[in-house]
RNA sequence: GGCCCGUUGGUCAAGCGGCUAAGACACCGCCCUUUCACGGCGGUAACGCGAGUUCGAUUCUCGCACGGGUCACCA
């Protein structure tokens, strides 16, 4: 006797009470602009934003705000097994932190919008209206569990459970599996629910695996794949929908036009699409976004995971990368004509570049620690002093706050960041904010310290020569060039050549050269080998702790 | 294993039937230079393999190889 559907829905549903009509209603087609596009980022709550979790957020902001649509955050809590405490809450943080910001969706401490509830936990009542239906429409059933095999699915590895599987008999016997939970009648179904057992949904797979469909993806083109042979799970008995009903419920409500997501979900398009043909409802355009990798110890490439360097965006801010120059980055990751954009628009903001999603890479690229810092480079070079020092101060308060305290002689920190700063050929001498403190250490007597030793071939009685002549004839009044003189007038006392083409010409003729001497000098004031231009440096140090510096080296030797 | 996606230098990548195959990072050399940084110039280095289509393939087609993804009441 064939199963009498509408009766299985009320079954089923009894509680469902909303009607798709109202929710058509309460959740109408925005009012956009023609092309404005609404997107999402819709992360699960599992811990916290990964370095990779940027590419799908900054993709989506562009998209949205590049075309006067909607950009909102939904988050994807069907799984409570795996949720983490506080974890949307920090997503939200970490995302503002970058500048990504939400038009709608859940926010650090609530929601705003009206396409709401944003966290899926809390749309159950809208699933159960369109699982009602499918069950109506004769497209989904029940799959009744007693607790214990509830109990079993649980606690099942599943991971593992698939490394040892056999693939070839597997297939079939789930296929077996598959026919066999489609079987059942509606005495069962009364049975099963007096018994106050739980059951999930699955919609039935009405396609033919054999057979390809032409999709299409806006970075990738048009693919082929196989239509749905495979009855997928829309609400699991806890009657909270996965992650493939909650997609196309969500985004036909909140009136998605572009899902942006990972390149793992491409296998499972065919599965959305079915349901989207089955609601009647028109898909969203889909994006599909290469994993971030990693190289492996043998040379392979590993998608970039939690534990990486790099993937958890903390370490970014404990490094001290400016926010501005991770998302520089990323656009360079996202979009081939991006740097070169920058290149010609060297001050605007990135948000003023022209994101194409045609432009977008569809291999997975490798994440490049080296490319960051170029990038971080150029960010830091390219703001002003007191941006640098804002940014700078605000970092060191969390991350560094004895220094922070030597920071509060801002004129004085602003000097030392100024050198080299703009014109043409800025000094790109840090990119992150530790660099800098670094970088600042010789400017101040709490952090100043002897880093670089002589070099073992430089005769120390001419070192001690060397700092002391360079007292003798210091006067803090000389301008740059009157000072070089001095330094070279020290030159040829102690054997050393004041001119480096005359040194390079004939170097065996001396001890060494201008160069030597400058270096004894700097490793003196600063502690170490390399700094900027000695000269500016003395004079932002001031002249009394500069020859105290070299005083206090003349004694150690 | 089935299915899907991908494959241009060490890395990110332009290219969309005819090019000495861009550019950026990294690396090396030279120049500038008192060191460093900046900047300038130059260099090493690539179309995975094999068929086919074509007058001509990095570009189109098909195999293969390799890499990645996926096959849960996870997302």
């Amino acid at each position: 006797m064939p199963v009498d559907y509408k009766y299985l829905s009320e079954l089923l549903f009894p509680n469902v009470t909303m009607t798709e009509k109202e929710l058509e209603e309460k959740y109408p087609p925005r009012d956009l602009p023609e092309g404005a596009k609404v997107t999402r980022f819709a992360p699960s709550p599992t811990g916290f934003v990964h370095f990779g979790g940027l590419f799908p957020s900054v993709v989506g902001e562009r998209l949205a705000h590049q075309s006067g649509g909607v950009f909102y955050l939904r988050i994807e809590d069907t799984d409570s097994r795996r949720e983490v405490e506080g974890a949307a809450s920090a997503l939200v943080r970490t995302l503002s932190h970058y500048g990504i910001s939400f038009d709608e969706g859940v926010t650090e401490d609530g929601e705003s919008g009206n396409y709401g509830p944003y966290k899926q936990s809390a749309r159950a009542f809208i699933y159960h209206v369109y699982a009602k239906r499918l069950v109506a429409e004769g497209r989904a059933y029940p799959v009744f569990s007693t607790d214990e095999e509830l109990e079993e699915i649980k606690t099942a590895d599943k991971k593992a459970e698939l490394k040892s599987v056999n693939w070839e008999t597997d297939a079939s016997a789930r296929r077996e599996a598959m026919f066999a939970r489609r079987n059942f009648t509606i005495e069962d179904v009364e049975r099963e629910l007096s018994a106050g057992h739980k059951f999930a949904l699955f919609a039935i797979a009405e396609g033919d695996g054999t057979r390809k469909r032409k999709v299409n993806d806006l970075v990738r083109g048009d693919l082929e794949l196989p239509e749905n042979d495979e009855d997928v799970v829309l609400l699991k008995s806890d009657g909270i929908p996965t992650y493939h009903f909650a997609h196309v419920v969500d985004d036909h409500l909140m009136r998605t036009t572009h899902v942006i997501r990972g390149e793992e979900w491409l296998p499972s398009l065919p599965k959305h699409l079915q349901l989207f043909s089955y609601m009647g409802w028109k898909p969203p355009k889909y994006i599909h976004i290469s994993q971030i990798m990693r190289l492996d110890a043998d040379g392979s490439k590993k998608k970039l995971s939690k534990r990486d360097m790099g993937a958890n965006l903390d370490d970014y801010s404990r490094l001290g990368y400016c926010p501005c120059a991770v998302i520089e980055y990323v656009m360079t990751l996202l979009n081939s004509n991006y740097e070169e954009w920058r290149v010609q628009n060297p001050d605007k903001d990135y948000t003023e570049f022209p994101f194409n999603v045609k432009k977008m890479s569809s291999s997975g690229c490798l994440f490049d620690m080296k490319k960051l810092d170029d990038v971080a480079k150029n960010v830091v070079s390219r703001m002003t002093a007191e941006e640098v020092y804002e940014n700078f101060l605000e970092w060191a308060k969390t991350y560094d706050p004895d220094f922070a305290a030597l920071l509060g002689d801002r004129d004085y920190a602003l000097s030392v960041i100024c050198i080299g700063r703009g014109g043409k050929k800025p000094r790109k001498d840090y990119g992150t904010w530790l660099e800098l403190r670094s970088y600042m250490e010789p400017f101040y007597d709490e952090t100043f310290k002897v880093e670089d030793e002589y070099p073992e071939n430089i005769d120390r009685g001419d070192i001690k020569g060397a700092l002391t002549a360079f007292l003798e004839s210091y006067d803090h009044n000389d301008d740059a060039g009157a000072w070089f003189e001095k330094v070279k007038a020290i030159c040829a006392p102690l054997g050393y050549c004041a001119d480096m083409k005359e040194y390079r010409a004939s170097p065996e003729a001396y001890k060494g050269s201008v160069a030597d001497i400058s270096m004894m000098i700097r490793v003196a004031v600063t502690g170490r080998m390399n700094s900027p231009d000695l000269y500016t440096v003395m004079h932002i140090i001031g002249e009394e702790r500069s020859l105290a510096r070299v005083r206090s080296m003349i004694n150690k030797l």
